[in-house]
DNA sequence: CGCCAGGGGAGCT
DNA sequence: AGCTCCCCTGGC
């Protein structure tokens, strides 16, 4: 089964930083991994093709890629005045705001401090091959899934070292501890609004401002965090020396964050640029 | 070998 | 709010 998907690229989301379960396969051609699931996308021009059965695409991808929300409508919220975040919109027009299960997002964004995505996805792909559940895809390999919170919680402190984590490991640990000890009640955390939800990721050890935004958007998807990390900091302090108008965008900040990520990263002026 | 940067955070004042 | 110190790896 195939379906074709417009204004969307796996490469660019990939790039964006969001997600970190995804490996090339090939030329255009990409592997995802979400929960339990697997799946396959290839790249045609400017069109996606899924390779996935028809109920799985329905019940599970439409909404973790969050098909079914029109992207050129917060393009079309930018300035006609802004020229830099124009550009940078129409760079990343194929880059979408998952809806990615909680726990992941929590245990990537604390790995993600101080760290950089090349190393993020290897230290994900550690944790996963280690204490993952195994599973096989349509082509009959192997894969793991993400490692539940009882599994990591029940480690020493610095096993995950092993992992390539580094002082993340405790990090990671004592989550996975709160989580099983319900002291972090992650079904709560969905109902909270963004505030409280980062309110209450900020109680868990090594869990920052940049990094709760970071689970608020992509674990929660609330649109309106815009985590600030350095590479935000610099673009911001070149191109909006006034401040960034978010009253203009209240509400979808947290997208024009991921425009702006990915074009400083991938795109012109970027450090693709610069090298 | 040292230095530094990679999507920070904790613990101070 | 700002400052200092801390943590681990990989690249040069």
């Amino acid at each position: 089964m195939e379906r074709i998907v417009d204004h969307f690229s796996l490469a660019q989301i990939c790039q964006s930083g969001q997600c970190f379960r995804m490996n090339a396969r090939g030329e255009n051609r990409y592997a995802l991994i979400a929960g339990s699931h697997y799946l396959e996308v290839e790249q045609q021009g400017g069109k996606s093709v899924f390779y996935c059965e028809e109920a799985e695409f329905e019940d599970f991808w439409t909404s973790y890629f969050d098909l079914e929300t029109d992207y050129v409508s917060y393009m079309e919220k930018i300035s006609p005045d802004d020229a830099y975040l124009r550009a940078a919109a129409e760079f990343g027009s194929g880059i979408r705001i998952l809806r990615q299960d909680l726990w992941e997002m929590i245990v990537s964004f604390l790995i993600s401090q101080q760290n950089n995505i090349v190393r993020i996805r290897r230290c994900i792909e550690n944790i996963c091959a280690g204490y993952g559940e195994k599973l096989t895809n349509a082509r009959g390999e192997e894969y793991h899934g993400f490692p539940t919170p009882q599994a990591l919680a029940e480690l020493e402190e610095d096993a995950l070292m092993a992992c390539n984590l580094g002082y993340r490991s405790k990090y990671v640990v004592r989550a996975a501890g709160s989580v099983v000890r319900g002291e972090c009640d992650l079904e709560a955390l969905l109902t909270l609004s963004y505030p409280q939800a980062r309110e209450e990721l900020l109680k868990l050890f090594g869990v920052g401002g940049k990094v709760a935004d970071c689970i608020c958007l992509f674990g929660l998807h609330h649109l309106e965090a815009f985590p600030v990390d350095t590479h935000i900091r610099q673009a911001l302090e070149k191109h909006y020396r006034q401040g960034f108008p978010v009253e203009r965008y209240q509400g979808c900040q947290g997208v024009l964050q991921q425009y702006i990520f990915y074009y400083e990263l991938a795109g012109a002026g970027g450090a693709a640029a610069k090298r």
